[in-house]
DNA sequence: TAGATTGTTAATCGATTAACAATC
DNA sequence: TAGATTGTTAATCGATTAACAATC
């Protein structure tokens, strides 16, 4: 039951959190209180008891929080039990490693099909799953239920191939390109990975601390 | 003359302002008003101007701002001309695509070497880099002037390597591994790109929005 | 000059932090 | 019971938005 509303900011912290309880987890640790999951973590105890507390009270007073419980609980929050079917365009350099380097089964997705332009690709094979050519993307889409695409390829093809994703009822993208989906398309989900941006702040930071220190 | 303390907020729109003008630069278009980037970028107006004034009057009352011009102040209040020494350690899936995807010599940096533990990748090369063997990292990092390292390897190996690099004087990582060198360098100045997180934060919304809507 | 648009101050809004009563 | 720690309300802080005088 995660309510309505709860910032951004809020969301963007719980997948931290589940990283943190789930190493927890893993070491056999049972129980935590929000002051240390906050030393841990680098935040504050308020903040974590704040941030759960968007959802419910998971925690037990004078007890702390169970760690698996907690884990658990978040990952519903999230939605990690669910399998949204989705598909990869774009199948080179940045695709082949985003395909092959993550494990969507965990993280709520599962990939089904890969989608490419270029001819010398298709028929490889990433993952165990076929390179197909991108003019099957329309039909596959409609064939099977999928509600999510990760675009890995440059901004004009995302440009040229965004109308009939949408036409055929994509709504949520997982999107590496600088093309601007939901300014064309205001009730779409997206999900923007700017790697470049990541390095240009990268570069901010290291310049001003040369010049301050 | 970029000035100190200005918020992480700030600077992580830089480069998309930067992205949008070079945009508008490259159709010839050559001034443009807040109002009208504020349009574009789905921000406000208020805001670009707010952000602009932590840095420096770029704009000119009455008449806006000049696309050119204002694209190389924030090029330069980003650092951009500089070119950063890094060196990439990691080369499988992800390393070889951040090797191969990115125009390191636009954002700043320079990527030099590439260092991989698995003997099987060692002397291949990337971007016409060889593969090097990861035991040469420190002497590299002496006999050249390197201030950041791209870690595109698993937690587990960043943890081993992490004091190593540090030790050899390297104080600023783009970090794709969940290892957290924050927490253990205090003085580092880390970029985490947690492609996981991103991706969960994906289903969180996608499961919100079938949940209301 | 009149119109446009900035730079900047003031007002508002929201997020974080602090405090503490509730309770295990 | 006493101690610990949550859930939650209140206070603070900072970021965003609005307003407007300055000025091109």
């Amino acid at each position: 039951m995660p309510k309505e509303g709860v910032s951004i900011q809020v969301i963007r912290r719980l997948p931290r959190y589940y990283r943190y309880l789930s190493e927890l987890d893993s070491e056999g640790i049972e129980k935590i209180s929000s002051t240390k999951l906050a030393v841990m973590m680098n935040s504050t105890a308020s903040q974590i008891r704040q941030d759960l507390n968007c959802f419910g009270g998971f925690g037990q007073q004078g007890y702390g929080y169970s760690v698996a419980g907690l884990r658990t609980e978040i990952g519903k929050i999230l939605g990690l039990e669910q399998q949204h079917n989705m598909i990869l365009i774009g199948a080179g350099n940045l695709g082949k490693a985003i395909a092959t380097h993550l494990s969507f089964e965990k993280l709520g997705f599962k990939l089904t099909a890969i989608f490419e332009k270029d001819e010398k690709l298709i028929g490889t094979s990433l993952r165990g799953i076929e390179v197909m050519s991108d003019d099957k993307i329309e039909d596959y889409v409609k064939e099977n239920q999928i509600d999510t695409a990760i675009l890995t390829m440059p901004k004009e093809a995302v440009e040229k191939i965004i109308d009939k994703l949408y036409a055929c009822g994509i709504r949520s993208y997982w999107n590496f390109s600088h093309y601007d989906i939901s300014k064309k398309y205001l009730d779409a989900t997206v999900e923007n990975v700017h790697l470049s941006d990541s390095l240009m702040t990268l570069c901010y930071r290291i310049t001003e601390k040369n010049q301050i220190g």
